[in-house]
DNA sequence: TATTGTTATACTCTATAACTATA
DNA sequence: TATAGTTATAGAGTATAACAATA
Protein backbone atom coordinates (compact mmCIF):
# COMPACT_ATOMS: atom_id res chain seq x y z
CA UNK A 1 0.00 0.00 0.00
CA UNK A 2 1.04 3.81 -0.77
CA UNK A 3 1.89 5.15 2.56
CA UNK A 4 3.27 8.34 2.65
CA UNK A 5 2.62 9.48 6.38
CA UNK A 6 5.98 7.15 7.86
CA UNK A 7 8.06 9.78 6.31
CA UNK A 8 6.37 12.68 8.85
CA UNK A 9 8.16 13.16 11.61
CA UNK A 10 5.29 13.78 13.76
CA UNK A 11 3.57 10.33 12.27
CA UNK A 12 6.78 8.63 13.06
CA UNK A 13 6.76 9.93 16.41
CA UNK A 14 3.60 9.32 17.61
CA UNK A 15 4.19 5.04 16.07
CA UNK A 16 7.32 5.07 17.69
CA UNK A 17 6.05 6.46 21.12
CA UNK A 18 3.30 4.02 21.33
CA UNK A 19 5.66 0.98 20.02
CA UNK A 20 7.41 2.00 23.13
CA UNK A 21 4.53 2.38 25.62
CA UNK A 22 3.19 -0.78 24.68
CA UNK A 23 6.63 -3.01 25.15
CA UNK A 24 7.29 -0.82 28.53
CA UNK A 25 3.57 -1.02 29.87
CA UNK A 26 4.09 -4.89 29.14
CA UNK A 27 7.33 -5.22 31.29
CA UNK A 28 6.15 -3.31 34.04
CA UNK A 29 2.77 -5.04 34.49
CA UNK A 30 5.04 -7.34 35.47
CA UNK A 31 5.48 -5.70 38.76
CA UNK A 32 1.42 -4.71 38.73
CA UNK A 33 2.54 -1.40 37.76
CA UNK A 34 1.35 0.62 34.61
CA UNK A 35 3.66 3.74 33.10
CA UNK A 36 1.74 6.31 35.06
CA UNK A 37 2.15 4.59 38.46
CA UNK A 38 6.04 4.08 38.35
CA UNK A 39 6.16 7.70 37.07
CA UNK A 40 4.37 8.74 40.49
CA UNK A 41 6.80 6.37 42.82
CA UNK A 42 9.61 7.63 40.88
CA UNK A 43 8.84 11.36 41.50
CA UNK A 44 7.44 10.80 44.88
CA UNK A 45 10.56 8.46 46.04
CA UNK A 46 12.60 11.62 45.04
CA UNK A 47 10.78 14.04 46.52
CA UNK A 48 9.32 12.82 49.49
CA UNK A 49 5.83 14.78 51.19
CA UNK A 50 5.07 15.87 47.81
CA UNK A 51 1.80 16.81 47.65
CA UNK A 52 -0.34 15.95 44.73
CA UNK A 53 -1.16 18.46 43.00
CA UNK A 54 2.42 19.36 42.67
CA UNK A 55 3.01 15.91 40.87
CA UNK A 56 0.16 16.67 38.78
CA UNK A 57 1.84 19.73 37.86
CA UNK A 58 4.95 17.64 37.18
CA UNK A 59 3.27 15.07 35.15
CA UNK A 60 1.00 17.39 33.34
CA UNK A 61 -1.54 15.60 35.08
CA UNK A 62 -5.22 17.30 36.11
CA UNK A 63 -5.92 17.38 39.62
CA UNK A 64 -9.08 14.91 39.79
CA UNK A 65 -7.43 12.66 37.87
CA UNK A 66 -4.74 12.29 40.66
CA UNK A 67 -6.86 11.06 43.06
CA UNK A 68 -7.86 7.35 41.70
CA UNK A 69 -4.22 7.03 40.84
CA UNK A 70 -2.98 7.83 44.08
CA UNK A 71 -5.65 5.76 45.80
CA UNK A 72 -4.75 3.00 43.81
CA UNK A 73 -0.79 3.23 44.80
CA UNK A 74 -2.21 4.02 48.47
CA UNK A 75 -4.19 0.62 48.12
CA UNK A 76 -1.93 -1.22 47.14
CA UNK A 77 0.26 -0.59 50.13
CA UNK A 78 3.21 1.52 48.24
CA UNK A 79 2.63 5.03 49.53
CA UNK A 80 1.34 6.68 52.36
CA UNK A 81 0.01 10.15 52.90
CA UNK A 82 0.20 12.53 56.02
CA UNK A 83 -0.77 15.90 56.38
CA UNK A 84 1.12 18.49 56.29
CA UNK A 85 -1.75 21.29 57.18
CA UNK A 86 -4.91 21.74 57.22
CA UNK A 87 -5.21 20.90 53.21
CA UNK A 88 -1.82 18.95 51.90
CA UNK A 89 -1.07 16.02 52.09
CA UNK A 90 2.58 14.73 51.82
CA UNK A 91 3.09 11.54 49.74
CA UNK A 92 5.83 9.31 51.13
CA UNK A 93 6.90 5.56 50.15
CA UNK A 94 6.45 3.04 52.22
CA UNK A 95 8.99 0.41 52.85
CA UNK A 96 7.41 -1.92 50.32
CA UNK A 97 6.88 1.33 47.62
CA UNK A 98 10.58 1.74 48.14
CA UNK A 99 11.35 -1.76 47.10
CA UNK A 100 8.59 -2.06 44.26
CA UNK A 101 10.28 1.15 43.42
CA UNK A 102 13.66 0.38 42.88
CA UNK A 103 12.55 -3.01 40.94
CA UNK A 104 10.50 -0.54 38.73
CA UNK A 105 13.55 2.03 38.19
CA UNK A 106 15.96 -0.81 37.29
CA UNK A 107 13.15 -2.90 34.58
CA UNK A 108 13.36 0.77 32.98
CA UNK A 109 16.92 1.37 32.80
CA UNK A 110 17.20 -1.81 31.27
CA UNK A 111 14.23 -0.64 28.61
CA UNK A 112 15.86 2.08 27.77
CA UNK A 113 19.19 0.38 26.91
CA UNK A 114 17.79 -1.86 24.99
CA UNK A 115 15.64 1.19 23.21
CA UNK A 116 18.45 2.96 22.29
CA UNK A 117 20.78 -0.36 21.10
CA UNK A 118 18.08 -0.42 18.05
CA UNK A 119 19.10 3.11 17.03
CA UNK A 120 21.99 2.99 14.67
CA UNK A 121 25.20 4.37 16.78
CA UNK A 122 25.25 7.22 14.35
CA UNK A 123 22.00 8.35 15.05
CA UNK A 124 21.82 7.42 18.68
CA UNK A 125 22.87 10.40 20.59
CA UNK A 126 20.89 12.64 18.61
CA UNK A 127 17.30 11.29 19.89
CA UNK A 128 16.95 12.74 22.95
CA UNK A 129 18.60 16.28 22.30
CA UNK A 130 15.87 16.44 19.52
CA UNK A 131 13.06 15.07 21.66
CA UNK A 132 13.82 17.27 24.20
CA UNK A 133 13.24 20.21 21.76
CA UNK A 134 10.20 19.33 20.85
CA UNK A 135 8.46 19.77 24.53
CA UNK A 136 10.74 20.72 27.18
CA UNK B 1 11.08 19.39 41.74
CA UNK B 2 13.85 16.43 41.53
CA UNK B 3 12.68 14.89 38.22
CA UNK B 4 14.56 12.24 36.77
CA UNK B 5 12.13 11.15 34.32
CA UNK B 6 13.48 13.25 31.28
CA UNK B 7 16.83 11.86 31.26
CA UNK B 8 14.94 8.60 29.92
CA UNK B 9 14.56 8.59 25.96
CA UNK B 10 11.15 6.69 26.33
CA UNK B 11 9.71 8.79 28.74
CA UNK B 12 10.70 12.27 26.47
CA UNK B 13 9.60 9.94 23.49
CA UNK B 14 6.02 9.98 24.77
CA UNK B 15 6.16 13.68 26.28
CA UNK B 16 7.42 15.09 22.69
CA UNK B 17 4.56 12.51 21.18
CA UNK B 18 1.65 14.11 23.16
CA UNK B 19 2.73 17.19 22.84
CA UNK B 20 3.57 17.41 19.14
CA UNK B 21 -0.31 15.46 18.66
CA UNK B 22 -2.11 18.09 20.97
CA UNK B 23 -0.96 20.65 18.50
CA UNK B 24 -1.70 19.02 15.34
CA UNK B 25 -5.20 17.67 16.65
CA UNK B 26 -5.66 22.01 17.65
CA UNK B 27 -5.20 23.08 14.26
CA UNK B 28 -6.36 19.85 12.43
CA UNK B 29 -9.49 20.65 14.57
CA UNK B 30 -10.12 23.74 12.00
CA UNK B 31 -10.91 21.10 9.28
CA UNK B 32 -13.30 19.50 12.09
CA UNK B 33 -10.71 16.17 11.74
CA UNK B 34 -8.97 14.33 14.37
CA UNK B 35 -5.28 13.30 13.55
CA UNK B 36 -7.08 9.57 12.76
CA UNK B 37 -9.52 11.33 10.78
CA UNK B 38 -6.40 13.07 8.64
CA UNK B 39 -4.43 9.85 8.24
CA UNK B 40 -7.67 7.28 6.91
CA UNK B 41 -8.28 10.44 4.16
CA UNK B 42 -4.43 10.01 3.14
CA UNK B 43 -4.50 6.57 2.85
CA UNK B 44 -7.49 6.47 0.69
CA UNK B 45 -6.31 9.32 -1.71
CA UNK B 46 -3.47 7.53 -1.98
CA UNK B 47 -4.92 4.09 -2.69
CA UNK B 48 -8.27 4.04 -4.26
CA UNK B 49 -10.54 1.50 -3.64
CA UNK B 50 -8.38 0.23 -0.54
CA UNK B 51 -10.40 -2.21 1.94
CA UNK B 52 -11.49 -1.14 5.91
CA UNK B 53 -9.56 -4.29 6.99
CA UNK B 54 -6.19 -2.86 4.80
CA UNK B 55 -6.30 0.35 6.25
CA UNK B 56 -6.42 -0.93 9.64
CA UNK B 57 -3.73 -3.16 9.13
CA UNK B 58 -1.91 -1.06 7.70
CA UNK B 59 -2.99 1.70 10.20
CA UNK B 60 -2.80 -0.84 13.65
CA UNK B 61 -6.14 -0.35 14.18
CA UNK B 62 -8.77 -3.00 14.73
CA UNK B 63 -11.32 -3.99 12.41
CA UNK B 64 -14.23 -3.25 14.75
CA UNK B 65 -12.83 0.00 15.52
CA UNK B 66 -12.72 1.11 12.19
CA UNK B 67 -16.52 0.91 11.73
CA UNK B 68 -17.27 4.19 13.56
CA UNK B 69 -14.08 6.30 11.68
CA UNK B 70 -15.28 5.34 8.55
CA UNK B 71 -18.81 5.90 9.25
CA UNK B 72 -17.83 9.40 10.61
CA UNK B 73 -15.92 10.16 7.35
CA UNK B 74 -18.99 8.72 5.67
CA UNK B 75 -21.39 10.96 7.48
CA UNK B 76 -19.27 14.02 6.80
CA UNK B 77 -19.35 13.00 2.93
CA UNK B 78 -15.94 12.75 2.53
CA UNK B 79 -15.68 9.19 1.79
CA UNK B 80 -17.88 6.59 -0.55
CA UNK B 81 -17.91 2.78 -0.47
CA UNK B 82 -18.71 0.75 -3.23
CA UNK B 83 -19.17 -3.25 -3.22
CA UNK B 84 -15.76 -4.83 -4.59
CA UNK B 85 -17.83 -8.70 -4.18
CA UNK B 86 -20.08 -9.52 -1.70
CA UNK B 87 -17.76 -9.14 1.27
CA UNK B 88 -15.20 -6.71 0.64
CA UNK B 89 -15.77 -2.48 0.39
CA UNK B 90 -13.76 -0.23 -1.62
CA UNK B 91 -12.96 3.05 -0.23
CA UNK B 92 -12.81 6.57 -2.10
CA UNK B 93 -12.80 10.09 -1.53
CA UNK B 94 -15.27 11.89 -2.25
CA UNK B 95 -14.80 15.94 -4.56
CA UNK B 96 -15.31 17.18 -1.25
CA UNK B 97 -13.06 14.63 0.64
CA UNK B 98 -10.19 15.05 -1.98
CA UNK B 99 -10.45 19.11 -1.37
CA UNK B 100 -10.28 18.61 2.84
CA UNK B 101 -7.69 16.14 2.49
CA UNK B 102 -5.37 18.22 0.33
CA UNK B 103 -5.93 20.94 2.99
CA UNK B 104 -5.11 18.62 5.66
CA UNK B 105 -1.83 17.63 4.20
CA UNK B 106 -1.05 21.35 3.59
CA UNK B 107 -1.45 21.84 7.31
CA UNK B 108 0.60 18.41 8.05
CA UNK B 109 3.22 19.73 6.15
CA UNK B 110 3.39 23.19 7.65
CA UNK B 111 3.18 21.53 11.06
CA UNK B 112 5.83 18.89 10.26
CA UNK B 113 8.09 21.64 8.86
CA UNK B 114 7.56 23.74 11.90
CA UNK B 115 8.28 20.66 14.09
CA UNK B 116 11.94 20.31 12.82
CA UNK B 117 12.55 23.68 12.97
CA UNK B 118 12.13 23.65 16.71
CA UNK B 119 14.85 20.92 16.27
CA UNK B 120 18.64 22.25 16.87
CA UNK B 121 19.72 21.95 13.23
CA UNK B 122 22.77 19.78 14.61
CA UNK B 123 20.38 16.84 15.43
CA UNK B 124 17.31 17.54 13.28
CA UNK B 125 18.40 15.05 10.16
CA UNK B 126 18.82 12.06 12.58
CA UNK B 127 15.70 12.14 14.13
CA UNK B 128 13.27 10.13 11.99
CA UNK B 129 15.85 7.89 11.42
CA UNK B 130 16.50 7.33 15.40
CA UNK B 131 12.48 7.07 15.46
CA UNK B 132 12.51 4.79 12.60
CA UNK B 133 14.37 1.66 14.48
CA UNK B 134 11.92 1.90 17.13
CA UNK B 135 8.88 1.01 15.35
CA UNK B 136 9.33 0.09 12.18
C1' DT C 1 -8.62 35.11 46.50
C1' DA C 2 -6.04 31.26 45.23
C1' DT C 3 -5.06 26.54 46.26
C1' DT C 4 -5.86 21.59 47.80
C1' DG C 5 -8.29 17.64 47.70
C1' DT C 6 -12.33 15.58 46.21
C1' DT C 7 -16.74 13.89 43.76
C1' DA C 8 -19.30 13.19 39.81
C1' DT C 9 -19.60 12.84 35.10
C1' DA C 10 -18.92 12.48 30.20
C1' DC C 11 -16.28 11.62 26.26
C1' DT C 12 -12.75 9.40 23.55
C1' DC C 13 -9.86 5.62 22.49
C1' DT C 14 -9.00 0.98 22.56
C1' DA C 15 -9.55 -4.16 23.35
C1' DT C 16 -12.28 -8.32 23.22
C1' DA C 17 -15.70 -11.45 21.92
C1' DA C 18 -19.10 -12.90 19.00
C1' DC C 19 -21.90 -13.07 14.86
C1' DT C 20 -23.06 -13.17 9.70
C1' DA C 21 -21.76 -13.60 5.17
C1' DT C 22 -18.46 -14.43 1.65
C1' DA C 23 -13.77 -15.71 -0.54
C1' DT D 1 -10.89 -22.37 6.61
C1' DA D 2 -9.70 -17.65 6.49
C1' DT D 3 -11.35 -13.06 5.74
C1' DA D 4 -14.57 -8.75 5.71
C1' DG D 5 -17.71 -6.17 7.98
C1' DT D 6 -20.35 -5.47 11.90
C1' DT D 7 -22.41 -5.20 16.78
C1' DA D 8 -22.05 -4.90 21.55
C1' DT D 9 -19.47 -4.04 25.45
C1' DA D 10 -15.95 -3.07 28.85
C1' DG D 11 -11.91 -0.81 30.33
C1' DA D 12 -8.61 2.80 30.27
C1' DG D 13 -7.43 7.68 29.93
C1' DT D 14 -8.71 12.25 30.07
C1' DA D 15 -11.49 16.67 30.48
C1' DT D 16 -14.84 19.61 32.81
C1' DA D 17 -17.52 21.42 36.41
C1' DA D 18 -18.49 21.95 40.95
C1' DC D 19 -17.86 21.77 45.99
C1' DA D 20 -15.84 22.28 50.86
C1' DA D 21 -12.02 23.49 53.48
C1' DT D 22 -7.84 25.93 54.09
C1' DA D 23 -3.72 29.02 52.85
Amino acid sequence: MRDPLPSLPGYSLRRAANAAAAELASRLGELNLRQVDASLLILIGENPDVTASALGRQLDIQRANMVPLLKRLEDAGLIERKAIDGKSQGLTLTAQGAEITQQARTMIERFEAELLARIPAQHRDHLLPALDALWR
